[in-house]
DNA sequence: CCTGGAGTTGTCCTA
DNA sequence: TTAGGACAACTCCAG
């Protein structure tokens, strides 16, 4: 009982840079000690594969930024900060809020609970504005993007600058669960192939941060589209972890702006501003993971075919484009955005298989698998969201790949077994002519497969299905 | 209350 | 070849 300290639980925000928690904690107390609880008891579905992964090598980067004084827990939250009170003197308890519906539960009981006991305060930790704050005039949140963030964000305060601390570590003897003990890596050859395409921890974050603004961001606006090309900044997972702020992004581009006034830059802060819309949306309608945000899609007659499914998940669906995007997401733990809704399109609308389907395929493989932005942008792209695209909107792969991937450059480097079909037959293989694919011994409905339907068919299928919604 | 303009990311047909 | 309009109608949002 002779030890005294204060408490800073980390959960979304595994970064000692720009941490409103750790920054207060740092005024107003002597010795610190950092905390994080891998909690499977509370959530409503489990993390993903990929996440998990990102999750232990992230606590370990953390750790050693740490210098190895992580106290790790494993279980319920309410359970284990009951026993470390019973323990120890605790000044304080502090962290940075989360927004997801079954966190904000957990942490509201959790916070009267404390409250009995010691000090507790939270934090805006990964929002550039408080969902709550962002409303329409007449007190009720927005269901359009557009006037969300130029009448409601941007006419609202700007972004707090980002602040970094002097954090004074307490060197504490408590026994701290082994991270390689919470089973989050995994021995799988997909897990160890994946994870080489990132470095992962706060600091990488701020290299591709850097490296970003130096050259993706010049060509931002049109270059984002292009799914071989440079342009998108690929952040997405540590601003999901919070090894990155927003806060930190949008003041970089900000001071960027201050230099050249450009549309680039203004288009990746309304970016950012999607991550906005996206959690306010969770925020005010929390049944967004499982429910159509329009009812009338309960009714919508979607299709149920494991056999499709499985060729879309493995990216054998015979649609170049599609197929680059699913396999790029098995070997990367990530899909490029156009990609994204490129096949988050043709799984929803040529296939007719429920969003939700995708959705939680996504979630496990993803690695910035996000409760807010996946669940409204698979809502988005079926059309089912507030803000949704229209019915009549149905990407054409083939169309898409020649436009977005003109080189198939992409396409290539993820469908390796049709690279040398000549240019002109590549975004549609079936079209080969015989002579053509012998000369360069490719065989259709052997080494690549036939399409798994037929785009002018299916188009039409789902379209009439979706005027069976009509007035309704 | 009423009014009117607008709504991330497309496709297809026609002139 | 290319640019423009239809697609279908509704809800959202602000004045």
């Amino acid at each position: 009982m002779n030890e005294e300290f204060a408490i800073h639980w980390f959960r979304q925000d595994l970064r000692l840079n720009d941490n409103p928690s750790l920054n207060y904690l740092s005024k107003n107390h002597k010795n610190i000690v950092c905390l994080y609880i891998y909690d499977e008891v509370n959530p409503e579905r489990q993390l993903g594969a990929a996440s998990k992964l990102w999750l232990h090598h992230s606590l370990n980067d953390l750790n050693i930024a740490l210098d190895n004084n992580l106290l790790i827990f494993k279980g319920n939250p309410e359970k284990i900060f009951s026993e470390i009170l019973s323990n120890y003197k605790i000044k304080e308890i502090s962290w940075n809020r989360c927004y997801e519906p079954w966190r904000i539960k957990r942490d509201k009981t959790l916070k009267i609970y404390l409250k009995e006991n010691t000090s507790v305060n939270s934090f805006n930790g990964s929002l550039l504005w408080e969902p709550w704050d962002i409303l329409k005039n007449d007190g009720s949140p927005y269901k359009v993007f557009t006037p969300f963030y130029q009448r409601g964000c941007l006419k609202f305060k700007e972004p707090k600058k980002p602040e970094n601390c002097k954090l004074k570590l307490y060197n504490h003897k408590i026994k701290s669960t082994d991270i390689n003990e919470l089973e989050l890596n995994t021995n799988r050859t997909w897990g160890k192939n994946i994870i080489k395409h990132w470095k992962i921890g706060e600091s990488h974050a701020e290299e591709l941060m850097n490296t970003f603004f130096l050259s993706g961001i010049q060509d931002y606006s049109e270059g984002r589209n292009f799914p071989n090309k440079k342009n998108v900044s690929r952040l997405s997972p540590y601003l999901h972890w919070g090894q990155i702020s927003p806060n930190t992004l949008w003041h970089k581009a900000l001071e960027l702006e201050k230099k050249i006034d450009d549309k680039n830059i203004e288009i990746f802060k309304s970016e950012l501003g999607w991550r906005e819309f996206f959690y306010s949306l969770m925020y005010h309608f929390p049944k967004i993971q499982n429910e159509n945000l329009q009812k009338k899609f309960d009714k919508f007659p979607w299709e149920s075919n494991d056999h499709f499914f499985s060729l879309w998940k493995k990216g054998l669906t015979g649609y170049p484009i599609v197929d680059a995007g699913m396999r790029e997401l098995w070997q990367t733990g990530y899909m490029h955005n156009r990609v994204r809704m490129i096949a988050g399109s043709f799984l929803v609308k040529n296939l007719l298989l429920h969003w939700n389907t995708g959705e939680k395929w996504f979630w496990d493989c993803l690695f910035d698998a996000d409760y807010a932005s996946n669940s409204a942008s698979w809502q988005w792209v079926a059309g089912t969201g507030t803000d949704a695209a229209p019915y009549f909107r149905i990407f054409n792969p083939i169309t898409q790949g020649k436009k977005f991937d003109p080189n198939a450059e992409y396409i290539k480097k993820y469908v390796p077994e049709i690279k040398d079909l000549p240019i002109k037959y590549i975004f549609t293989p079936w079209e080969c002519p015989k002579d053509v694919s012998n000369s360069i011994s490719f065989r259709i409905g052997h080494d690549y497969p036939y399409p798994v339907v037929e785009i002018k068919e299916s188009r039409e299928k789902a379209l009439k299905a979706f005027s069976s919604l009509k007035s309704m």
